[in-house]
RNA sequence: UCCUCGGUAGCUCAAUGGCAGAGCAGGUGGCUGUUAACCACAAGGUUGUGAGUUCGAAUCUCUCCCGAGGAGCCA
């Protein structure tokens, strides 16, 4: 048994492809098979004369997405898809598919949606996943490359860390507990124990957003590195952006063009990054008549946002923010203390904020006193407190969203294609 | 939560107050190089739900349900 991935190898060889019917297409002597296998795509021709009368009536019946096992001689030949092909010898039907629901013509979301189990078989499904698992191979690479330690942050938790207001609520024994919404906190109380660490995992958003780039369940990369300041991470951030990118360009080249993607936009991207200041970003806005300008103080809406990625054809930093509209977290800044030392990454194309990173608040009075500001209870929070009562050091990290990556690397308007089986606000099932 | 759009055959859609139709899938038959193959035939319907207007409703009005896109919020 072989793959397809590989089937360079073995031209002119007979081979055994075991896999599942993809298309069929039949002109009364000769069919033509679309096999795939979950590596790669193969047309398996089958001739009247040369097989038969039983498999060859057999090939005439087998239904799409039958799983089969072919048998046959390797040949290279420019007019099948994937450029080679199998010249049947003989097939065995494993098992007879029912009439298979997702056909060849379009479908539309709901519909994909509720069989998503069926469609990540299909091409462009099977493109980006391949692509996702390559992404996250490169995530760990990359971190344990540079000496991080991966530090699994806990999924029941016992309170907020972003907001109060997306929050997952779950019975836990005799008490209440969270779905995490991030593993930042985790990551500091971890990266004061081992230095360098990264969380990778799902976290739980109870927000009600119905948007193309919303889940309630996604999965974050969070480094966070003791000792670091925020140019230190804007460093990082754009580093690791770049080795994911190359990364994809250089090992899922056939994904890519399954998907069609213009990879010119991704070749580009090399640090540095362009990085500017909130205040430089307002700067921006009030110069142009596109789009609403904001009053300092307020965040940006997504065609702010939108607008000034577009003056840059890379990813571009937008840094110390106005304290009052981030999170209680983050280190204001010495030379103006109405900033926080934050960061946001906006990816280019306008697939929009794809990182948010900061320097944290190391002193434990300063934390106190934003705890309190921000009405968050102080007991579930001790242990957090206690990492500034012993050996309180300046440290920085920043969150990145996989699937937000993903649906800029993979040029998708849909971030739910971007994870295996998305929950959304409306949607729990398959 | 709010705004906009939608729900008709298994799927994707058409039918703008007057006989509910096509393509694909599935079925049958044909075809020796197809690329979402093609050709022919047959089959396939409680028009999301409940009410109302009307001689007559898929179509107009209202209720509710479901979905999509967006806003806010965020990654």
């Amino acid at each position: 048994m072989i793959w397809i991935e590989e089937i360079a190898k073995y031209e002119g060889k007979e081979v055994e492809i075991h896999g599942w019917l993809y298309n069929r297409r039949s002109s009364g002597k000769i069919h033509f098979l679309t096999i795939r296998d979950g590596t790669g795509i193969i047309q398996g021709i089958v001739l009247k004369d040369e097989i038969s009368p039983d498999t060859f009536e057999l090939v005439d019946r087998i239904s799409q997405e039958s799983s089969i096992i072919a048998r046959g001689k390797v040949k290279k030949d420019d007019r099948a898809p994937g450029g080679y092909e199998l010249e049947i010898k003989g097939i065995l039907l494993v098992h007879s598919a029912e009439p298979y629901p997702i056909s060849k013509k379009s479908h539309g979301t709901d519909f994909l949606l509720s069989n998503r189990h069926l469609w990540i078989r299909s091409r462009r499904q099977y493109a980006i996943l391949r692509i996702r698992g390559e992404v996250t191979f490169a995530i760990q690479e990359f971190f344990n490359s540079k000496g991080f330690t991966r530090l699994d942050a806990p999924i029941f938790t016992p309170s907020a860390c972003e907001g109060t207001t997306t929050l997952f609520e779950v019975p836990y024994f005799d008490n209440k507990a969270y779905l995490s919404q991030s593993g930042q906190l985790y990551a500091e109380a971890g990266c004061m124990a081992l230095g360098k660490v990264y969380t990778f995992g799902p976290t739980f958003r109870a927000e009600k957003s119905k948007t193309r780039r919303h889940l309630t369940e996604f999965w974050q990369i969070e480094p966070e590195i003791a000792y670091a300041n925020l140019d230190d991470i804007m460093k990082l951030a754009e580093n690791f952006t770049t080795y994911i990118i190359q990364k994809v360009l250089n090992k899922r080249k056939e994904e890519l063009d399954i998907l069609e993607r213009d990879t010119k936009p991704l070749e580009l991207i090399k640090p540095p990054f362009p990085r500017i200041t909130y205040q430089e970003a307002i700067n921006l806005l009030d110069k142009q008549n596109k789009v609403p300008k904001i009053s300092w103080g307020n965040d940006f809406g997504a065609p702010q946002e939108t607008y000034i990625s577009q003056q840059f054809k890379l990813p571009v930093f937008i840094h110390r923010y106005p304290a009052e509209c981030k999170a209680f977290y983050m280190k204001r800044d010495p030379k103006d203390p109405r900033l926080a030392l934050c960061v946001d990454m906006i990816a280019s194309e306008e697939y929009g904020e794809i990182i948010g990173g900061s320097r944290r608040e190391d002193e434990l009075a300063v934390l106190e006193q934003r705890l309190k500001e921000f009405n968050i209870p102080k007991e579930s929070n001790e242990w957090y407190l206690d990492l500034r009562r012993y050996g309180s050091v300046p440290h920085s990290g920043f969150g990145l969203g996989l699937e937000r990556l993903l649906a800029w690397i993979c040029k998708s308007s849909h971030i739910r294609e971007m994870i295996p089986f998305p929950r959304t606000i409306d949607r729990i099932s398959p």
